[in-house]
DNA sequence: ATAATCCCTGCACACGTGTACATCAGCCTT
DNA sequence: AAGGCTGATGTACACGTGTGCAGGGATTAT
């Protein structure tokens, strides 16, 4: 309501008499000027409620301060942890944050890095995102500073920055409690819309089940259905989805007489715990249920979720500080987060039956 | 890798033997332009990969298409769905989203505030925020337009535009279900870091008592004691910080001898759950529990939990369009929405003990 | 044929900031 | 006393875009 246009440094020049460089000076700390100017002009900018403005000085810098955040859905619980953690490095180094959700719709993709190209940002992380090659060539093309966080592309990638949580460890990790456990017959539910993260998590699983001297039997690994074209958009993501696939698979686990299932996320152990509390198979005594992720709720279930944990804050952590150092031009690493196995109450060891 | 400065008009001028004056306009589909020379400089900006540069289009316009999203914390599962709600209206209205996060902190918000003034944004969404009054005035000072989201403020508020969620009616909602099913001793489990949605939900609880002639026991009421000082941060917000809540609350609910217990929100009501299944108490056999938010997974949860919608992404809707409006200088008008009760399995009839 | 009109384009400037360069006063040195 | 030096400030310009205004060429009207 107080004024219509904020104050400028040529105002605060006016007003002191000088010319707006000297304000600039004075209120960048410039050594030129002398101490006496620079006090009364820091003084006058904060009578005069000074703000920089953030778009003429990326103007004149070209360069934004800002960071692009590309991710699939907001929704996903486990990712919130990622963006808090991007948020708690990247607001005390002075970078704003650009929001925006892709669906895993290429077109969607595209539309977001152009928009996040218009306005300047001066790096980009993509999250949990299914690249095509056409988008990763384009962001390589574009040359903006990219790092992919847990992405979803298994190729050979043109862009070359990222951080992951290793998903086969994680998977391996799992299967191994299960066997220690005394199971032999573990069963595995995936997802379809994550592809490189699924895959990995089938290989951990596969890689356990070989080691230990076990034929992996195909029944025993249950996913929903390629959705080869268009999926319906608020009904093929997000949590809800999830939740709906484990339910509709663990009946298939149970059919193929697994003692023991690993879950793609916690989310689908959720739904594979109700379809067991549906058709009144206990967990762990029936059946052992391990999930994967470790949201915020998996220790609050009934019965509270072994799971793996996967270090979602440390991985916003260093995503964000890799693209601040390609930003300032340091020598960058990549990372490979290990995940935890948690144990809580819906893995036992397998009842003779 | 390609180009390090991108093209600006000027340089599509240069190679067009025409201004940028001229160049800008054709792009921007300027009557003046003659129709030949329009399409030949499309066409070449087009080829020469031209994007035009929103940090200059905003210094000239005064106006950055920008909005700035202030929140308590990006880990609550509810709030997801209204951030979700407004992307959906700001990105086809070509606004760009900022996040910040103020963990309830007076500081950090007031931080979030001038971060977001110094980057010109043309609108504050403040979602789930306790604004100190300090800060509202502030707020009003500035002149930013802003629109307050399920904002946790009681008192009359500097900032005239809301959009809310009928908290007393959910609330009033929810006991009005327990008593049809027969149930008199109801208890309410609190959380103290958002007052206002707890005060409006405990007035409904309330009131619904007071309407069936109960008078309603102290010991009725719980939520944790309040932490007048400087709270942990990790600690004390977030979801796993609400399960906590009803977990540590629900034992004193069975001590006063409830038969069913609303909860500030779904969080809470799976705390409360899970102890529920520590103590061997059945749900809903020896006690009803309802939720509040239907976050995603509440249909999940063993049992099903009965709870409040909230139009989540339809408030995000709203309160997006409502500051779009405001920004154009439409009339608007504020919202109240109502919510609705799902009935699920954690909730049934009084049993005769 | 001349003037009025219209259509298109260029020029100048503004948004707000920051920096290379010029300027100028004052002081020191020889 | 004259020239060089240091220190502080002003001048000019750049970042990229958009718009008011002037102007020029072509067409039309008288």
């Amino acid at each position: 309501m107080s004024q219509r246009r904020p104050t400028s440094i040529s105002d605060i020049a006016r007003a002191a008499g000088v010319s707006h460089p000297t304000v600039s000076r004075a209120l960048n700390d410039s050594p030129l000027i002398s101490a006496g100017v620079r006090q009364r002009i820091q003084r006058l900018a904060k009578n005069m409620d000074y703000t920089p403005n953030a778009l003429a000085q990326g103007l004149r810098a070209t360069r934004s301060h800002t960071i692009g955040l590309v991710m699939t859905s907001i929704a996903d619980p486990y990712f919130s942890d990622v963006v808090r953690g991007i948020e708690e490095v990247a607001r005390p180094a002075h970078f704003s944050l650009f929001l925006s959700a892709a669906h895993n719709d290429p077109a969607q993709q595209m539309a977001a890095i152009e928009t996040l190209r218009r306005r300047r940002v001066d790096g980009v992380l993509m999250a949990s995102t299914q690249l095509s090659t056409q988008i990763e060539e384009y962001l390589a093309h574009l040359g903006i500073p990219t790092v992919l966080v847990n992405n979803e592309t298994d190729s050979e990638s043109a862009l070359t920055n990222w951080v992951v949580v290793d998903d086969i460890e994680g998977a391996r990790l799992a299967t191994e409690h299960l066997q220690q456990l005394g199971h032999n017959k573990i069963g595995y539910i995936g997802v379809n819309n994550r592809p490189r993260s699924n895959r990995q998590r089938t290989e951990g699983y596969l890689a356990a089940l070989d080691a230990a001297g076990v034929a992996s039997d195909p029944c025993w690994v249950a996913m929903p259905a390629q959705s080869g074209s268009v999926l319906s958009e608020a009904e093929a993501e997000g949590p809800t989805h999830d939740a709906r696939v484990g339910r509709a698979q663990m009946s298939r686990m149970l059919d193929a007489g697994v003692s023991a299932v690993l879950c793609f996320n916690d989310m689908v152990a959720v739904g594979a715990l109700r379809c067991c509390h549906e058709l009144g198979v206990s967990v762990p005594g029936q059946v052992s249920i391990v999930g994967y992720d470790d949201i915020g709720l998996a220790g609050y279930l009934t019965p509270s979720l072994t799971t793996v944990r996967q270090p979602g804050a440390e991985l916003g952590h260093l995503a964000a500080r890799l693209l601040l150092d390609l930003l300032e031009g340091r020598p960058v690493l990549n990372h490979v987060l290990s995940p935890t196995l948690v144990k809580r109450e819906s893995t036992a060891a397998l009842q003779p039956s």
